[in-house]
DNA sequence: GTCGAAAGGTCAAAGAAAGTCAAACTTTTA
DNA sequence: TAAAAGTTTGACTTTCTTTGACCTTTCGAC
């Protein structure tokens, strides 16, 4: 956790812990007090509270400007048909991408976090690196197990 | 004893003494401290850290990157090495095979009946029956949500 | 209305890791 | 002692982060 933009990350996210739903911050603020340029708050807010992972962020410019991040609570009984229509829209779904998904099924309780180790090691690039098919399920079996070990 | 792999692997494993289960290092710091090329990290880890030796590598790259390893469990007798053991054997792990042990796990409580549901839709026909590579986890991945939904 | 300052936005380049792979070299084994 | 197995190296790739230069929007003063 050596770098900034997981800290920054973090620290949001605290910002959440009062159960709010939303929160405003300062970009310049925020990168003064990280000690970075206030453009790399935007990579964080782009690669840590994008929809993906079930954020919605608004913001002004000018005098008084500010960034608003929403915590998206969608109806639990949309989001997983929700989910697998965007799906077919995802041309490329890397494996980051899917686990952003399944952290998400996490915090809306969906899941339990060990089924969420599990669906993640089936997902995995280890998993699904298999060029004869034959050995597809093998890896992705192989893959479950140790997260199973794991625990 | 005399080849450096060995020597960086007894390092490694130094860092397991403290009766941690796992151990976070960095590759181009091992590297320079050992003073090989740091592709030689991940020769040691391939041949030493593998599943079959009972350890788990995950890593991370770019700014802040790491590389760590969890120690599995080693016991010989657990059910679960055993099982990764005879997956190697297994010539065609069919879903029927597959599923026997699942239902095997579920029997001897190392996962639930829910989490039997996700590793069965995980390594089901539909979920791996992919012409095109890349659409493999996007199956695989609905496939799983889908299993979500019928609970 | 116009202007300037005060936000925030965009994007591309540079930097910082780790990953891959094949070739060269060394050691072991039959 | 030749072939196989294991080790070492380095060039190249991929992923993720950090920085900075330049752009756009908004607000308040005049």
């Amino acid at each position: 956790m050596a770098n900034i933009s997981d800290s920054i990350e973090k620290f949001i996210l605290s910002f959440f812990d009062d159960g709010d739903d939303s929160v405003q911050l300062s970009r310049n603020e925020l990168a003064h007090y990280f000690n970075v340029s206030p453009s790399q708050i935007n990579y964080v807010l782009t690669t840590r509270f994008g929809v993906d992972r079930g954020y919605y962020i608004e913001s002004r410019r000018g005098g008084g400007g500010f960034i608003m991040l929403v915590r998206l609570s969608q109806d639990k009984e949309d989001l997983l048909p929700a989910l697998i229509k965007e799906l077919d829209d995802e041309k490329d779904l890397t494996y980051n991408k899917a686990a952003d998904v399944v952290d998400r099924l996490v915090r809306e309780e969906i899941v339990t976090p060990a089924e969420a180790d599990i669906i993640k090691s089936a997902i995995s690039d280890k998993a699904l690196q298999s060029v004869a098919v034959e050995n597809l399920r093998k890896n992705v079996f192989r893959e479950i197990l140790i997260a199973l070990i794991r625990r």
